[in-house]
DNA sequence: ACCTCATTGTGAACACCGTCCACAAACGAT
DNA sequence: ATCGTTTGTGGACGGTGTTCACAATGAGGT
């Protein structure tokens, strides 16, 4: 065995990285994946890219700027969930029902990811976090839209089909998210956890029903 | 000055401290309301009861089960605001008025709490959390009903007052709790955070009617 | 080609954290 | 009074984020 430490790649015959901010930012994005928020330590990730710790405060202000960088990538992936979700629509029925259809993709897709990725949607969501102001472009899918957009716009449709009387529009968003939300959080983190995913999908269902009649 | 330590009560005079496990988890929940979870650190704990970080130990089996101890006195509190709430609720009106007046104050309580001690409610509900296995009696309030089960209890006099059909019972508690939660979480750590209080109560009152409305 | 200089990574250190071990003081039961 | 259990202490270990002074590198101007 040679003097290669565990999780040392193999190492750099150069002395500068090439991109040390990726391969940083990437170890992180794989440790929030597999542990949440929590997990994201800068030392660990220097290892990783097989760097001292102290190099990555030559790309990162601190732990705390480069979990920023790890969540925006986090939301972004939310994004693309939804977008997964929004592009199974069918462009079948009429303005109404499409426009319930996209609502209903949009907190699918959230739903979905919360499970599929939880310390990825916990690193994103699950502590303090802000998506709205200064939208930064980081944030978004392949469409550019992050989660927060993609909801807006669903709901906009949903005005324009005459689903949500406009007087209803203003802050639909926060009602919206916050049923969504809290459920994601509570089948990862709270009661409902180890719930049956046939389940938590019955659960879903009617809790999307429940936004839909209550708006 | 003396060589007593900073935040280092007057030294005991005795060997033995006393009450030394309440006075961690007090000191625990201090910490908990000034910073959440992340800011109930073992040895600021100890520093506070004067006494050496390995004391601890014999009281807590660790850093987690100090937490936990400090999380159900915290979510003990919750189920203290909601009965506040509850305790207003007037007894006049038809049972269903007063049913839906039950269920609007354990939301309130809870996101009233939300407001009033973020620290201790993201201690509570914050992380990983559950409640309803194997209720603990230090969850409990004045009452000794958690918040789970004022939910439960407030739901149920719904379908006594005929106010929600039996069927759609089963799982009511987790529609509910998850508009609220999620609220409660955009609001002290989302994109709600900042919004002036009027807003927040406007908004709360949508959420409940939305509940309301949809169950 | 050389020199200059800002950029980027290193080595060593600091304070803080949770945790463990061996030991000493205090108390309760006999 | 003695013994044994409980409770607190002193000291240590490995882990973390962060900072400092320094070295390697590469780009630009002459």
């Amino acid at each position: 065995m040679s003097v290669t430490q565990r999780n040392a790649p193999a190492a750099r015959s150069t002395y500068r990285h090439g991109d040390l901010r990726r391969a940083l930012l990437d170890a992180g994005i794989e440790l929030a994946r597999q542990g949440g928020p929590d997990a994201v330590v800068l030392r660990e990730a220097t290892r990783r890219a097989g760097v001292a710790p102290n190099a990555a405060y030559r790309h990162f202000a601190n732990r705390d700027d480069l979990l920023a960088a790890v969540r925006a990538a986090a939301v972004a992936a939310v994004a693309e969930s939804m977008e997964a979700e929004l592009a199974q629509v069918p462009a079948t029925g009429t303005p109404t029902e499409q426009a319930h259809a996209k609502v209903r993709a949009v907190g699918a897709g959230y739903l979905r990811f919360a499970h599929a990725e939880t310390g990825l949607f916990r690193t994103a969501f699950g502590g303090r976090f802000t998506v709205q102001q200064n939208p930064d472009p980081a944030m978004g899918g392949a469409t550019g839209l992050n989660p927060f957009q993609h909801l807006s716009a669903a709901l906009d449709d949903l005005v324009t089909a005459g689903a949500l009387p406009p007087e209803r529009r203003p802050g639909a968003e926060y009602l919206a998210w916050s049923t969504v939300h809290g459920m994601a959080l509570l089948s990862i983190d709270g009661p409902l956890r180890g719930t049956p995913q046939p389940m938590l999908d019955a659960l879903g269902q009617r809790l999307l029903d429940m936004v839909e009649r209550g708006l």
